[in-house]
DNA sequence: CTGAAAGCGCTAACAT
DNA sequence: ATGTTAGCGCTTTCAG
């Protein structure tokens, strides 16, 4: 930066406030400092620039598992906003360890990130709480009743509520539910399914699930092999979804002829021409958003109570689903 | 740092040789220092310790497209690898644009960084080269004749003979290869597609394409319409091979027996029961510690050359594939 | 094994 | 509009 600054014929203060684009700096100088910058492939230092101005302008992102097609389009939401507010960003996945996670988050703290956007985080919450009171968090897809972190969710009782209502409508009264798990809205969408299915008469029917592929396989033939009628299955989530689809299909069951299926989450998989699977969209890319403008009402707007917002998701309707054979 | 070493009743210094674990410290007074960092909730400021030390520890991880199902496995095998040795990582993804790539690139030599892994870069190789005079930089699933960067990648030529071979043995003599684009192994696959048709005095059958569903639509349809006979259908990638078999399926041609199809790259949904595509496995878990591998050599090794690995891949038989009707 | 001192490359008052 | 002067919080010689 010295170098910058003797080769422009400027001071150092001058350089820095060049480059950061002040508006104190007189057109002259400032295209000399760029020109003398670039001539001389000068690059901020960051670590630098961080330590002296006390702010990294940049918000630590971590994604519960990078495999899962879930996150992308949450993360596509967040770097829109930031780009947008003109932090940066750093992104990490945990990998399913909860563990790991704690450490990432101890490394967005170390790094002294303005923000941490945890994005479908397992571990615990005493964890994340402590974590809070050195850095501004906002916890995305996992509700939290956290007076210290805010929390971004789509309103899983309603999205399963439109599911229920859909398939109703069609005319159906065996809908069978694959229960997700707890921490990622797994309960949330069973009530809203359970209340909605004895708000119209009709016996909710309940098998356990996991919100992966293997787990929809195993609910849908413990399911079909149940003895109860089974008309529609409303999966807990796309994967599992899929899982019993599979199952439909080996058994030769029609979709939507034999079998309506509806997923959740709208994830790429729904949407292959392929699986054209009736799903329940969360709106991801605003969750993201909303995220980021949590972030910078601490940041910048001083807010220091939690906010917990809850956005209403929106069926989408796909080919998966249609009247019972009973009614043809 | 000043309140932990008063606090434990040492110097500054030596809080900070205690705290990274170095051997010259007594364990008592690392002991002390132990007990008062975590009573202070003290944390490291990672911006001061890289500043002082003039290294980060830290690799920078750049994925090109974050909603691509091929990508993380390759960051999983970087992170275990990198893990392993002792690095940190920060993940960012470019999201499709070539600017924004560059610009991320430009963030991680801010950082400083101690290397950087391109995980399917679409830039010029221009701007990467210009990176590389700054940190050494890697490249994988990125092709390119550079002897300033390391390339890892798979041997796509293979991967194409491999499939081919596999449908020429099930005794398939019309199939059809669609394409994908440069700069992510097409037209090597194309080429292994065309010699190893040629090889068994068999004719080649390509349609344009571009690694997307829709495009594996477009493509198929062409196929059928073209007048040709085709027997098998070899896909540049899964997600093309998504989009000839809604195509088959809609036209009400069954798979395999009417008409074989194989994908590339193994990604998660070829792996979906309700799919069971035959593909190609990269290995990309490899890739990715190979990555690592390389970076660690510059790093550590002081390497200057350029290393350009290449691994062979291997063919992954699931449902798709089966012998042509007329030998039924 | 420990402590003192210098400085990493930058920003942020404060002067001018 | 531009230069001066202190640090930011840590690591790293170098002397004890």
């Amino acid at each position: 930066m010295d170098d910058v600054a003797r080769r422009a014929g400027v001071s150092r203060a001058l350089v820095s406030l060049a480059l950061r684009g002040s508006d104190k700096v007189s057109p002259a100088s400032r295209a000399a400092v760029e020109r003398a910058a670039s001539e001389l492939g000068y690059r901020p230092n960051l670590n630098a620039r961080n330590l002296a101005s006390k702010r990294t302008s940049t918000f630590g992102v971590l994604i519960n598992d990078l495999h899962n097609p879930y996150f992308p389009a949450v993360v596509d939401g967040i770097k829109r906003a930031a780009d947008e507010a003109g932090y940066r960003l750093v992104i990490n996945s945990a990998f399913l360890d909860e563990d790991a996670e704690v450490a990432a988050i101890d490394a967005f703290v170390e790094f002294r990130v303005d923000g941490v956007i945890l994005v479908g985080a397992r571990c615990g919450a005493a964890a994340i709480e402590r974590a809070a009171q050195a850095v501004p968090i906002v916890l995305v897809s996992r509700p939290l009743a956290s007076d210290v972190v805010d929390t971004i969710n789509n309103d899983d009782h309603l999205g399963a509520q439109l599911v229920v209502e859909h398939l109703v409508s069609l005319g159906h009264e065996h809908v069978c539910h694959v229960e997700g798990v707890t921490g990622a809205g797994g309960p949330e969408r069973r009530a809203g399914y359970v209340e909605t299915m004895e708000r119209h008469g009709l016996e909710p029917h309940i098998q356990p699930g996991a919100f992966t592929e293997a787990s929809g396989v195993d609910a849908a033939e413990r399911a079909l092999d149940d003895g109860r009628p089974v008309t529609a299955v409303f999966a807990g989530n796309d994967l599992s979804a899929l899982g019993v689809l599979d199952v439909l299909d080996g058994r030769g069951l029609a979709v939507p002829g034999d079998v309506s299926l509806v997923g959740y989450d709208n994830t790429f998989v729904a949407a292959l021409r392929h699986i054209a699977l009736t799903t329940v969209d969360q709106n991801r890319q605003r969750l993201g958003a909303l995220a980021v403008e949590a972030l910078l009402e601490r940041v910048e707007g001083g807010r220091t109570t939690a906010r917990h917002e809850v956005i209403p998701p929106e069926l989408v309707v796909r080919e998966t689903t249609g009247p019972p054979r009973s009614l043809g």
